[in-house]
RNA sequence: GCCUCCUUAGUUCAAUGGUAGAACAGUGGUAUCGUAAACCACAUAUGCCAGUUCGAUUCUGGCAGGAGGCUCCA
């Protein structure tokens, strides 16, 4: 987490509460929201009399300069919560209202500690301010003077909707986002950075680097993956299955489809079919297509009696399910409707939980730090108010997470009551480059489904017990996984992950042959290698490669045939010699063996 | 799904109420070249469906997609 900003939070604050006003001016029909401070700026909600659009943006931003220059004061005010009631409903703030009932009943604000019924220290007394003509709720701090807020230091960005409290069975309200720094530099450096990070996004180099394509028009949030995309695929598979077997894993392929009526057992057709695309009918039964591998790993498991001995069984498979994600939500590669989980369940007795919580969070962050992430945020998500198991139960579970991730000496968060209602899980979530975080490693506990499928094992006393059941996936999913992959090296992929480590390149057609000599040696060799011979100049075909962002170019033409050598030009370095084939092959085939670990 | 915006060659961009122009990529030639774009020629596009209009790529509506948010993400 960055260090917190106080001075510039509170000027944040301070403009979002004078965009307020300035909508106060020019709607003075507009109801209020909240307006809060977030990173690199502030939004406020409204609800407006008529529909407004990015082109009023920069009246609101002049209205905003306007009221600067007229040097208003933010004026603090204490006030009981009675008369609190009076000024708002004299004029007509209905959401100011239902935030001072909250404040009355809960003696907060905030909506998860409501939901969970906790009640807060009693309220009396609550501050308002005032700047203009606009009155708000607040609890403060603000500048003292719009004279403090530097008028070229902010700009409204963006216009969107958001549920009133975060709810979809709320109004939509309006929007309006706004960035602000000290000063127009470090306001500009920020609009130059995200033009940066754009460079990075992975729809855009997935393109230019021919990694992969979504065809909408045959199906939005269905992935093509090409063969350079294809082949760094395989290798994160590769590399996936090597480990999984060092770890103890076994690995397993299941079937795609399945019988309605497991997915009746399973439950997914009462609370998760909205999810679930439609069902096929085959030889009069309904098929459908799996959203999740779990079912089918149970089937395994069911498919004789087990014994306490048998425990405990870690079964792994690259599944791939489909899921009908709301339209809005695709992103690329990073939420897509058919993905490839990386996907694992362990089964296991009571005892044996802790040590194997410990051995899959270890294991998660060992591929995380393997493909070269090292900033991550990890979340632990405990009880949801809705939720099956007993509550013992999600004690032990909730303390073997947490005694993991403190063995382990890692910081996480707690998401209080983010839980899935079958249990408590960590989460792990990797940024892409605007910095959004997305969930890809994840651990989850699933009391529901061993009672569904009525899953057991004969132990040591010769009963029947019912097993834990953790489910888990590292990577997430392959597809997800590779978007943060390219965000992350912003296409640059290293040595052991590039689809093409080395180009051959020839300076003119008579190099043809000799260029196929080395290209042969490489490739018989186990290097991803590329020979492009065509007639262009040389120098075109090194700035192809290069923004091909190819780890390896080399040169051959007259020098390097009498010589047997290449001139090797190292991506990021450029020109760095000539070299003899083989100590080129032993070196890369070296360096190849160095992950970033 | 909801809110705002967007949709012109394969790609990046231009123009227009009288059906579109360029660059790169592509194809065919010429050149045979030493570390980030050789030269010439050719071919290629207004997402789909309605409406308004003599005429729509341009205006309006719907649909389908996309971007950024919101919600959701078992």
């Amino acid at each position: 987490m960055p260090k917190k900003d106080k001075k510039i939070e509170i000027k944040r604050h301070s403009i979002s509460h004078l965009m307020a006003a300035a909508i106060l001016e020019l709607y003075p029909k507009a109801v209020f929201g909240i307006g809060p401070v977030i990173e690199n700026g502030f939004y406020y909600d409204f609800i407006l009399p008529q529909k407004i659009t990015d082109n009023d943006l920069p009246r609101i931003e002049e209205k905003m300069r306007d009221l600067i220059a007229k040097n208003l004061s933010y004026e603090k005010k204490t006030v009981s919560l009675e008369e609190a009631k009076k000024i708002f409903s004299e004029l007509k703030q209905h959401f100011k209202i239902e935030l001072l009932e909250n404040l009355e009943k809960y003696g907060t604000t905030e909506e998860e500690v409501i939901q969970k019924g906790i009640r807060k220290e009693k309220i009396d007394k609550v501050t308002i301010y005032t700047t203009g003509n606009f009155v708000d709720l607040c609890r403060g701090p603000h500048v003292k003077s719009t004279k403090q807020i530097n008028p070229e230091s902010f700009k409204l960005t963006k216009i969107a909707g958001a549920y009133w409290r975060g709810d979809e069975k709320n109004p939509m309200l309006t929007r309006i986002y706004g960035v602000a720094f000290n000063n127009k530099k470090e306001l500009n450096e920020y609009f130059t950075k995200l033009e940066e990070a754009s460079k990075r996004d992975h729809r855009k180099l997935g393109q230019e680097l021919d990694l992969f394509s979504i065809h909408e028009e045959f199906g939005p949030g269905l992935v093509y993956w090409h063969p350079k995309g294809a082949r760094v695929r395989v290798i994160m598979e590769d590399f996936w299955r090597q480990e999984h077997y060092k770890n103890g894993y076994d690995i397993v392929f299941t079937p795609h489809i399945g019988k309605s009526a497991l997915w009746e057992i399973s439950g997914h057709l009462g609370f998760y079919k909205e999810n679930m695309y439609n069902p096929m009918e085959i030889d009069k039964d309904e098929y459908y297509i799996k959203p999740m591998n779990c079912p089918f790993h149970i089937q395994i498991y069911k498919s004789k009696i087990r014994s306490y001995r048998d425990l405990p069984l870690r079964w792994a498979e690259l599944g791939t399910v489909y899921r009908y994600e709301k339209a809005g939500v695709l992103n690329g590669l990073l939420r897509v409707r058919g993905f490839t989980q990386d996907d694992a369940h362990l089964i296991c007795t009571p005892k044996q939980m802790p040590d194997e919580i410990k051995k899959v969070l270890d294991f998660s962050i060992f591929i995380l730090k393997s493909f070269g992430f090292k900033d991550f945020n990890i979340y632990l998500s405990t009880k949801p108010k809705k939720s099956v198991g007993n509550a013992s139960m999600w004690q032990e579970a909730i303390k073997a997470l947490k005694k993991a991730l403190k063995k382990s000496k890692l910081k996480y968060f707690i998401d209080e009551g983010g839980g899935a209602f079958y249990g408590p899980k960590i989460d792990i979530k990797i940024k892409d480059a605007l910095g959004r975080e997305w969930q890809c490693s994840t651990i989850q506990f699933d009391f529901n489904m061993p009672e569904r499928f009525e899953m057991e094992y004969i132990g040591e006393d010769g009963k029947k017990h019912r097993p834990y059941m953790i489910h888990r996936a590292l990577m997430g999913s392959l597809e997800r996984f590779f978007g943060a992959m390219i965000e992350h090296f912003a296409g640059a992929f290293p040595l052991w992950l590039a689809p093409v480590q080395v180009i051959i390149l020839t300076v003119s057609q008579r190099h043809k042959k000799y260029a196929n000599e080395v290209y042969k040696i490489l490739l018989n060799n186990g290097v991803r290698v590329e020979l492009w011979d065509s007639n262009e100049t040389i120098s075109k075909k090194i700035r192809e490669a290069e923004l091909q962002k190819i780890p390896y170019i080399l040169v051959v033409g007259d020098r390097e045939i009498k010589s047997k050598s290449v001139a090797v030009r190292q991506r990021g370095k450029g020109d760095i010699g000539a070299m003899k084939v083989d100590k080129f092959v032993k070196t890369i085939l070296e360096l190849e063996k160095i992950k970033n670990r």
